[in-house]
RNA sequence: GGCGGCGUAGCCAAGCGGUAAGGCGACGGCCUGCAAAGCCGUGAAUCCGGGGUUCGAAUCCCCGCGCCGCCUCCA
């Protein structure tokens, strides 16, 4: 395979880079994963495919990648959840990281190498905001303890922010423990009833970022490759990890920070005020995984992604015929001896450009919209190849075959698109879809058989009457020389 | 107020200095018992507007206009 570089854009430098690692082959990944309170969203999905599709494309590239997703299982948010709910916190988080892992299992998202949760690791968050005590950067307060931004100068570097802004704008509440109101949280001492650990600055648990640049540490170093997550976490998360790593290390925290978009829906940002959140539950019930996973790549990582019913339903229809052309590459049969006719040679040519510019695409900052655009070009000229060679020759089929090969070493190792088998896809799309109009499997095959019979003994009015009944249903047919291929709109 | 992003056909979306990928949809013709599918063809006088740089700009610079995000918890 020849050699390609990836180039992508770093939030530090706010250029698109060459990237290359501190200690290659290997590639050290940490991404902020979820703060287990609520049921996961298309946000959380699309960060952990974003990823994922970075983590497939790495080792795609010969990189060993060591990744690391983290879970923050206890702050706040946790906390008051549970008060809510009354819940203990433990059961409440368990029940979102059940949620979280399965839809990411739905989704295909690889695991990552850890998945190191935060309530494991409080001797190592101890160890570390002691060290930043020690080094005076910073201090305790009335059974807190806060990092002092003043005393890291470099604060605001990933944000474009500076510290004398950052006062004068401040919006955070004011707290008399702390020493200027930017300083942040690194121990939270703990209220009666909350849950805490023992530590030497009596009972609490970690503030929010500490957890982060521990896990980080601990897992992969003090100089960490790539470091993910979404745009909003930039500002504070980000920056205050930085602070904490940097300032008890003394060495570069991140070579290269990645940032996805977020999701808005219908034009307006998902939020919990406006209600309009897309679950994971919902979605997936709806939509095939790979239709989610298609969506979420159709647009470059870094960009907004709007949802609506009419976006992913586009997609959805793409991907139908995506899978209706792999459906028939299985099916292909060659029915004489033969070399290639022009129309293969003139596919085989279309299929070498696609290897090509699908790694390009790729390469050049994770251009998975452009990528998806190259498989579908191929995809459409398989589809008119099939459809109108009524016989196949056996040079043709075995063209045809290595295609079917290259797109699941490509769009399916990397995008985690086309790995379905085709005819297991179409039986669940169909059965899914089938089951919201009461209707089986079963019954439409029998209807689709009674209207071939139909056809062939020219009742035709049968014929219509069946293929109307089923259109109701929105169901569409499509006649072929062999077989008639149907699915529920 | 500070920082950042975006504006490409009906919709979604690539392209980021050399003359507009792809998806969904639409239209005309062929095919078809009729449709669907498929095939062939049509579709952005032009990339929000206005200046500028250049032999050449959707792509770079400046000025507007319009959206949006972050600055507070958030993927």
């Amino acid at each position: 395979m020849e050699k390609t570089t990836l180039k992508i854009y770093n939030t530090l430098s706010k250029k698109i880079e060459t990237f290359i690692p501190l200690n290659p082959p290997k590639v050290t990944m940490y991404v902020c994963g979820i703060t287990a309170y609520d049921s996961p969203h298309l946000g959380h999905a699309r960060s952990a495919v974003v990823f994922d599709v970075l983590y497939r494309f790495l080792q795609y590239l010969g990189y060993k990648v060591i990744y690391v997703r983290n879970i923050t299982d206890i702050d706040d948010k946790i906390i008051n959840r549970s008060n809510q709910e009354g819940i203990f916190w433990k059961d409440l988080v368990e029940k979102y990281i059940k949620e979280y892992e399965e839809a990411l299992e739905a989704l295909n998202v690889l695991k990552p190498t850890y998945e190191p949760r935060a309530s494991e690791h409080i001797s190592e968050i101890i160890d570390l905001i002691q060290k930043l005590i020690d080094k005076g950067l910073a201090y305790e307060s009335d059974g807190d303890v806060y990092f002092e931004v003043q005393k890291f100068p470099s604060y605001g570097k990933l944000s474009g922010r500076k510290i004398d802004e950052l006062i004068t704008g401040v919006r955070i509440e004011v707290s008399e423990k702390k020493k200027n109101p930017l300083d942040f949280a690194l121990w939270k001492s703990a209220k009666p009833g909350e849950p805490f650990w023992e530590s030497p600055w009596g009972k609490g648990r970690p503030g929010w970022h500490i957890e982060c640049s521990a896990m980080a540490l601990k897992y992969l170093g003090e100089t960490i490759d790539i470091h993910g997550g979404g745009l909003d976490l930039i500002f504070p998360h980000h920056e205050n990890e930085i602070a904490q790593s940097e300032g008890a290390n003394d060495k570069p925290f991140v070579r290269y920070f990645i940032h996805h978009g977020l999701i808005t829906v219908n034009g307006e940002k998902m939020s919990k005020s406006l209600g309009n959140f897309v679950t994971m539950e919902y979605l997936l019930n709806k939509f095939h995984p790979e239709v989610i996973r298609a969506f979420l790549l159709s647009t470059n990582y870094r960009s907004p992604l709007d949802y609506s019913e009419t976006n992913i339903k586009n997609m959805e229809k793409a991907i139908y015929h995506f899978y209706e052309t792999l459906y028939w590459l299985k099916k292909v049969q060659p029915l004489r001896e033969g070399l290639l006719s022009d129309k293969a040679r003139k596919l085989e040519r279309v299929w070498q450009e696609f290897e090509k510019k699908f790694l390009e695409a790729l390469s050049d900052d994770l251009n998975t919209a452009l990528a998806l655009g190259q498989l579908f070009t191929l995809e459409n000229e398989v589809y008119n190849f099939i459809s109108r060679n009524p016989a196949i020759t056996t040079e043709e089929s075995v063209l045809l075959e290595k295609i079917e090969k290259s797109i699941k070493q490509t769009a399916g190792k990397i995008l985690g698109i086309g790995i379905s088998d085709p005819s297991d896809f179409w039986q669940k799309e169909r059965d899914k879809k089938l089951k919201s109009v009461g209707k089986t499997v079963e019954e439409i095959e029998k209807l689709v058989k009674e209207r071939e019979k139909a056809r062939k003994e020219k009742n035709f009015a049968l014929a219509d009457q069946i293929r109307d009944n089923l259109q109701n249903l929105g169901i569409i047919l499509k006649d072929t020389r062999t077989e008639t291929f149907w699915y529920v709109e």
